[in-house]
RNA sequence: GGUGGAGUGGCCGAGAGGCGAGGCAACGGCCUGCAAAGCCGUCUACACGGGUUCAAAUCCCGUCUCCACCUCCA
């Protein structure tokens, strides 16, 4: 057994995982800074590595799972200023947001989401020590980071030091020894909410608090830091430089997502709302939105569009549409109890390991799906091998949070156990009127009540052990 | 200017020297009273021009096109 390989950002090679501590994995994600609500872009980055997530404690890891929100920024408080509220009112606002698109979405709740406003203490004790070795100083009330301090500044992002352009607008009233040098806390203006430090009154630059809180949740040094491509510089540059300087390990391994694009270009948040995760689950379900999301691999670009949006949805019914089909076999509804026996197939955990080659290992998911169509369409298939074979495809959507019997997917749909079962009678009824006009080949009398029953929102298929319904999808009957 | 990435069949989307990924759509067949779902089959593609090789979507050289990032205030 190889195990499993990921891409590293900053070797751009393919590294086993090895973590810190056996058989504990700790990761630490860039979370949003809670600007706005949530786009699809935003949300791939959650779903990709949740998937990560997923597969590592599949594979036995106990996880550690932290993802930040930063809750303060340039345009957290202008957009207060402009709406005329607090800035921690828009923070609080959007942080909301995106917590409601992370749940919608299947996303596991992280172990703990620490907040930048939360941190400044362990903020100050970084800067405090940066500037103790030499690598940050105060001036005129900011606290700046001497990239030319820090000699491996650059190696993540391929970046020579000489080759990055100083910011074209660079303040000319700025109290930088290089361009290049970084903010780490911005002195307080008037107006704006500041913490106090031995240097004065301010507020956190953007990179400190991932550096601050990454330690404070995982140690000076951890498995694993991911996040969206755009992070890599400068983001997550900078990150390494404060960290390393001050004498931690940081993070191990670096992954980074790719965007989503549309119409070829990166989807910005200054788009209209339409790419909204609110807006887009309107339009397919949440399970069918994360099944786009999840199903390209996550280095790649993805360019978004209703159609490939649709034929997510499609490819994903009929994974669904299996699962469904025979686990009633078992007796099994979406949301209950199950037994089978669930291991993933080897392929697919090849695929896997292969940095969480999710194509791959969706190609494998629809090959074991039409194995188990067939022994379903034999009718009087053999019980032991039908859920072997729906275990073994539970268990490979399972790690890719796509799960039709998991509650979270049961629940969006809006059943509740006492409604389906009334429903349930009431069909059945309905069915044994159809089956006894098909008996005496009746076929209008049976064809009237299937349509009526279509009319309700609901589908009426005959298998080889009997009809079967379930609610059509939404948007299918006007519901 | 620097750094990184991309261009694959009607569409999405993998792969990375030979063994036709997978899905969606379409078409044909099987099944069905008719459907639906499912199953079987068909559609053989890798931006362009050279080169290396027995063999190139994959390697090399060149070209074109597109995208991202290049320091708070964007």
């Amino acid at each position: 057994m190889v195990g499993l390989r990921l891409h590293d950002t900053a070797t751009r090679s393919l590294r086993s995982f090895e973590p810190l501590v056996p058989g504990r994995a700790g990761i630490y994600l860039c979370g949003a800074t809670v600007q706005a609500p949530p786009h699809v872009g935003h949300v791939r980055s959650q779903v990709a590595f949740d998937v990560l997530r997923r597969w590592l404690a599949r594979s036995g890891y106990d996880v550690t799972f932290v993802r930040n929100v930063t809750d303060i920024d340039d345009k957290i408080l202008r957009r207060g200023a402009e709406e005329g509220v607090p800035y921690w009112a828009v923070a609080a606002r959007n942080e909301r947001a995106f917590e409601h698109a992370y749940e919608l979405l299947g996303c596991l709740p992280p172990t703990v989401t620490p907040r930048a406003t939360g941190h400044v203490t362990e903020m100050v004790e970084l800067m405090d020590r940066l500037i103790d070795r030499g690598s940050a100083y105060a001036a005129g009330g900011d606290v700046y980071f001497d990239v030319r301090s820090y000699a491996d500044y650059g190696a993540l992002s391929g970046q020579r030091l000489d080759d990055v352009q100083p910011a074209a607008d660079t303040d000319v009233e700025t109290c930088k020894h290089d361009p290049r040098d970084f903010t780490l806390w911005k002195s307080a203006k008037p107006g704006e909410p500041s913490w106090p430090t031995p240097w004065g009154r301010g507020r956190p630059g953007w990179h400190l608090e991932c550096s601050a809180m990454a330690r404070t949740y995982l140690g000076a040094e951890f498995d694993i830091h991911c996040g969206g491509m755009d992070l890599v510089f400068p983001h997550h540059e900078n990150e390494i430089a404060q960290s390393k300087a001050a004498g931690d390990g940081f993070a191990r391994y670096w992954l980074h997502n790719g965007w989503v694009t549309t119409a070829g270009e990166k989807m910005s948040k200054s788009l209209g709302n339409s790419l909204l995760v609110t807006e887009v689950v309107k339009r397919v379900r949440p399970v069918e939105l994360r099944f786009y999301l999840a199903g390209a691999h996550y280095r790649s670009h993805q360019e978004y569009s209703e159609e490939a949006l649709r034929e997510a949805a499609a490819a994903y019914g009929r994974l669904e549409g299996f699962v469904l089909r025979a686990s009633e076999r078992f007796g099994v509804r979406p949301g209950g109890s199950y037994a089978f026996v669930d291991r993933v197939p080897e392929a697919f955990a090849a695929a896997m390991d292969d940095d969480l080659g999710v194509p791959a290992a969706l190609a494998v998911l629809h090959d074991t799906v039409r194995e188990g169509n067939k022994l379903l369409a034999e009718g009087g298939a053999d019980d032991d091998e039908l859920g072997n074979v729906l275990g073994a495809v539970v268990a490979m959507l399972d790690v890719l949070g796509l799960n039709p019997l998991d509650p979270q997917w049961a629940t969006s749909g809006g059943s509740d156990d006492r409604l389906v079962s009334a429903v349930d009678a009431l069909v059945a009824l309905a069915l044994e009127q159809r089956q006894a006009a098909r008996a005496r080949k009746d076929w209008a009398s049976a064809d009237a009540v299937r349509d009526r029953l279509a009319a309700a929102g609901i589908l009426v298929e005959d298998t080889p052990t009997g009809a079967r319904w379930s609610l059509a999808a939404a948007g299918e009957n006007g519901s």
